[in-house]
DNA sequence: CTCATCACG
DNA sequence: ACGTACGTGATGAGC
């Protein structure tokens, strides 16, 4: 029996756009010796190779539009009006990619009045009739109507090397819709890249609901009658012909008369010599090193990479190092670096590349003598890993020049990756394989053969230095050196002492609380099976709603995407009712246990310590986060999980944890970049800020009349403002009706006109320059800003809005905690700063020294930046993290 | 591995 | 009409 017969179709047009567009950013930098923009041929070959590895085929097809016009313009003439006109930078790339497929041997096709679509379409139906198994490529969610079991299509979602994979099984999954109703709900909802407009007001998701009634089109229009009156039926019945004829135009042709068939596609396989030429010719450096890898194994990277030597016990004494810089690269067998093992290092300098799996010879000469000296500096991939690792073998490297991973953070904070082969792909460096390409993933990751290692080590290395002038370069033109220099940099070394330091959390504590609440557990599990007069998983959603729902049939039933929801917010409204109420208990007592107590006694070390990592390069806003435990989520809200906070104490007799916090920072950051009168005043009278929006808000003349529900509101609309608000989103949280939101948002703009100022503004500065910045130049590009669609341009707005407030407040905290330890330090107090949770820092101090640091914190936060508005901090002290408000 | 849920600022 | 607050991380279920 011979194995079916595989045929590849690539939608040529959709992935050289998608290439292309992949690569925008970097447009400017694919350009080959004669001036030629490269980038979508670039990223072609890639997909290519991608898809030619994942597929094997036997026969490939690459079908191209052929013009502007095809049989869709003749029958309406607006069909893809609305596309702005093809760059120049990309249609000059056409012919090339052409020339590539040429050389790989593969043949590609266009027809007259046809776009690639329906060769493909045709294509495929003949292929299906000769039981080929098929695979369409495209970055067009149109083709999917062509799937079927013998045919594939691999649709490329970001970029054009990620691949989703769409059988009648998936798309069912994920639309609810077969294959051939795809042209029944682009009839519905139109297409905007087409530019043909489906039914007014139907979107895709009243598209979906309709297909999901009625199959098609024309199935609705037949039942039409039955549509309660409606604004919806009369925009179906107003725009009937048009949902036809979109439906029309989105059909795939089967039938387009092609001059080639089955026969004439064999994949030929690639020409050596002319990819050769041709790489040659785009200066495609890396791809032709590629083929010279392959071709032979002396023909190597020499000239480009240095050359690898490994470091002994034996040959280490007569190693000179004279350099004053050097890249240093460290490698952990997994991601907790304050207890991973070691598998190994890379030095580079002088041009010579030292590594080496045993990383006790760092604490020899000269290594040790480099890593430490001031003068020296090292360029690396992740300071703070860095620093913490070689402080466990007892080496203090301070110095560090060029921190890759903060840098490239710096620059675009938008999914930066924290692997370091990824990261330097983004960067436009392709030299670095991914660490799950080379270790493996997940349970399977291991330390690969020395070799291997080593080059891959030798890769990392040469990244960082290879990289380091065009992204220091980088931060100097969007003056964000200051903010690498003068913060981040140094609060790296900062966050590395206070994760080392680490916070001791008491077990004994622990366990007793933790006892108590399994006894409360497994006391309302009880009740809750006698209540619903069986037993079944409480921490399932799946079956706690269906007992809830439809067993006892509670009112209120939301749905989710699996079923029904069962979120407080939902529960909350059936308060009063036993089961109810003992189920919020239990979720907050199996919350309690689960993370707070058995959580933290996990990660606790011989010392009862627990050390967090803070992740300096994740959030777009600027903020830092905590794993491994995250220790800024833990209870404050309700007194029950307070007491979690008990259990964190000093780690010394006699010593005291101390806390300081800024109050309202966020809004004293908008007061300050709004420049907002009312609301500076408001702080600079050190008024109740909340009281002072109620008063406002509902018009009152004085403080003594406003309530504490008005304030509660007021408070909310604070929160909204800060979030960047929706009337919706307010309601949701006061409770309120909509239009009573808005009008609470009207008022507060007209007491705050400034603020309203600042909104307007800011969304129109970030629609203009595709970005928004803090007071210290954080950036945050906003991807959707200029979107068409509503939902992704909305919250690109309030991202816009918020992102200065939120980002300033992270800066300010952060200029505020390496003064904070500086003092320390030269002030020589024994008191250590442990932790920062966002708008606060937590300290350990010897009593003695309490008073000392009750004038000194505050003192030293306030004073971080100067702002129009003072900054105000409160502080605490006690025995335990909980005896410090 | 993704989802729902819930802890924090 | 669209479908909603802004940032995070850990857990247990259920595929």
């Amino acid at each position: 029996m011979t194995e079916k017969q595989k045929l590849l179709l690539i939608d040529g047009n959709s992935i050289t756009f998608r290439g292309f567009y992949a690569l925008f950013m970097q447009t400017e930098r694919f350009v080959n010796h004669d001036g030629l923009h490269t980038s979508a041929v670039f990223s072609f070959k890639r997909m290519l190779d991608k898809i030619l590895d994942d597929v094997n085929p036997d026969k490939i097809l690459v079908a191209f539009d052929a013009g502007k016009k095809t049989f869709r313009t003749e029958k309406y003439s607006d069909y893809k009006a609305g596309r702005k006109k093809t760059p120049e930078e990309l249609s000059e790339q056409f012919p090339y990619v052409k020339k590539l497929l040429d050389c790989y041997g593969i043949k590609h096709y266009e027809l007259k009045n046809y776009e690639a679509d329906d060769i493909i379409g045709t294509m495929s139906k003949e292929a299906e009739k000769h039981g080929y198994e098929t695979t369409i490529v495209t970055g067009d969610r149109d083709l999917t109507q062509l799937v079927t079991n013998q045919t594939t299509v691999a649709l490329t979602v970001k970029g054009v090397t990620e691949i989703e994979y769409y059988t009648p099984n998936h798309l069912s999954e994920k639309l609810g819709i077969s294959p051939s109703q795809i042209t029944d709900l682009k009839g519905l909802a139109g297409d905007t890249s087409d530019n043909y407009p489906g039914v007014s007001k139907v979107g895709e998701k009243t598209a979906l609901k309709l297909l999901n009634q009625y199959g098609t089109i024309e199935n609705l229009y037949e039942h039409i009658d039955e549509f309660k009156k409606s604004k919806m039926k009369e925009h179906l019945i107003e725009d009937k012909e048009i949902a036809l004829t979109c439906k029309n135009l989105a059909t795939i042709r089967r039938d387009a008369p092609l001059e080639i068939g089955l026969a004439d596609i064999d994949f030929a396989g690639k020409d050596i010599e002319k990819l050769r030429e041709f790489y040659q010719s785009m200066d495609f450096h890396k791809f032709l090193s590629e083929l010279n890898d392959k071709k032979s194994e002396e023909v190597s990277n020499e000239e480009e990479l240095p050359s690898i030597v490994e470091l002994t016990f034996e040959n280490i004494d007569g190693q000179r190092l004279n350099a004053d810089n050097a890249s240093f690269y460290l490698e952990l067998a997994d991601e907790n670096y304050h207890t991973s093992p070691f598998w190994g290092f890379a030095l580079l300098t002088d041009g010579q590349c030292y590594v080496s799996k045993d990383v006790s010879l760092l604490k020899r000469e000269p290594l040790r003598e480099f890593l430490e000296n001031k003068n020296k500096t090292l360029d690396v991939f992740d300071g703070k890993k860095t620093y913490v690792s070689l402080k466990r073998l007892g080496i203090e490297a301070e110095s560090i020049d060029f921190d890759l991973l903060l840098v490239s953070y710096l620059l675009n904070n938008t999914d930066n990756s924290n692997d370091l082969g990824q990261l330097c792909q983004k960067q436009g460096y392709f030299g670095v394989k991914s660490d799950d390409e080379v270790y493996g993933k997940g349970a399977k990751k291991e330390i690969c053969a020395d070799e291997t290692f080593f080059e891959h080590l030798r890769s990392k290395v040469f990244a960082i230095a290879f990289l380091k002038q065009k992204l220091m370069q980088k931060l100097k033109d969007n003056s964000q050196d200051h903010l690498y220099f003068e913060i981040e940099r140094p609060l790296s070394i900062v966050l590395a002492k206070m994760e080392i330091a680490g916070i001791k959390a008491d077990k004994e504590t622990l366990e007793t609380m933790g006892s108590r609440f399994k006894e409360k557990i497994s006391d309302l599990e009880s009740l809750i099976y006698q209540e619903a007069g069986e037993t079944f998983n409480i921490n399932s959603p799946k079956q706690l709603g269906m007992i809830l729902f439809d067993k006892l049939g509670l009112p209120g039933a939301k749905k989710t995407k699996t079923g029904y929801s069962t979120a407080v917010g939902v529960l909350e409204k059936l308060r009063g009712n036993d089961i109810v109420d003992n189920v919020l208990l239990y979720r907050q007592f199996a919350k309690l246990k689960s993370t707070y107590i058995d959580g933290l006694i996990k990660v606790m070390d011989q010392d009862e310590k627990v050390h967090t990592r803070y992740t300096q390069t994740l959030t777009t806003t600027g903020r830092l986060s905590s794993v491994e435990p995250n220790l800024q989520n833990i209870p404050v809200r309700l007194e029950e999980g307070r007491k979690i906070r008990q259990a964190f104490i000093p780690s010394h007799q006699g010593w005291e944890i101390f806390s300081s916090d800024y109050s309202q920072i966020e809004l004293r950051v908008l007061a300050h970049i709004s420049k907002d009168e009312n609301m500076q005043k408001a702080f600079k009278d050190d008024f109740d800020i909340h009281a002072n929006t109620a008063m406002k808000i509902f018009g009152l003349s004085s403080p003594d009349e406003v309530t504490p529900n008005m304030r509660r509101q007021a408070k909310a609309v604070n929160f909204g403002i800060v979030y960047g608000i929706s009337d919706f989103g307010l309601a949701q949280s006061i409770g309120c009706r909509r239009d009573q939101a808005k009008t609470f948002m009207e008022t507060y703009f007209e007491s705050f006109p400034g603020v309203k100022r600042y909104m307007t503004e800011i969304v129109e500065l970030a629609r203009n320059q595709g970005y928004v910045e803090t007071l210290f130049k954080r950036r945050r590009y906003l991807e959707g800003i200029r979107s068409k669609n509503f939902n992704q341009r909305s919250f690109a707005e309030r991202t816009a809005m918020n992102t200065p407030i939120q980002g300033s407040a992270a800066d300010i905290i952060k200029v505020a905690m390496i003064k904070m330890q500086e003092t320390l330090e030269k002030e020589e107090l024994k008191a250590r700063m442990l932790l920062q949770v966002h708008d606060e820092l937590i300290f350990e101090a010897p009593e003695e020294e309490i008073p000392v640091l009750e004038k000194l914190v505050p003192s030293v936060m306030d004073s971080a930046v100067k702002l129009d508005v003072p900054l105000k901090v409160e502080s605490g002290h006690g025995k335990t993290w909980f005896d410090t408000k």
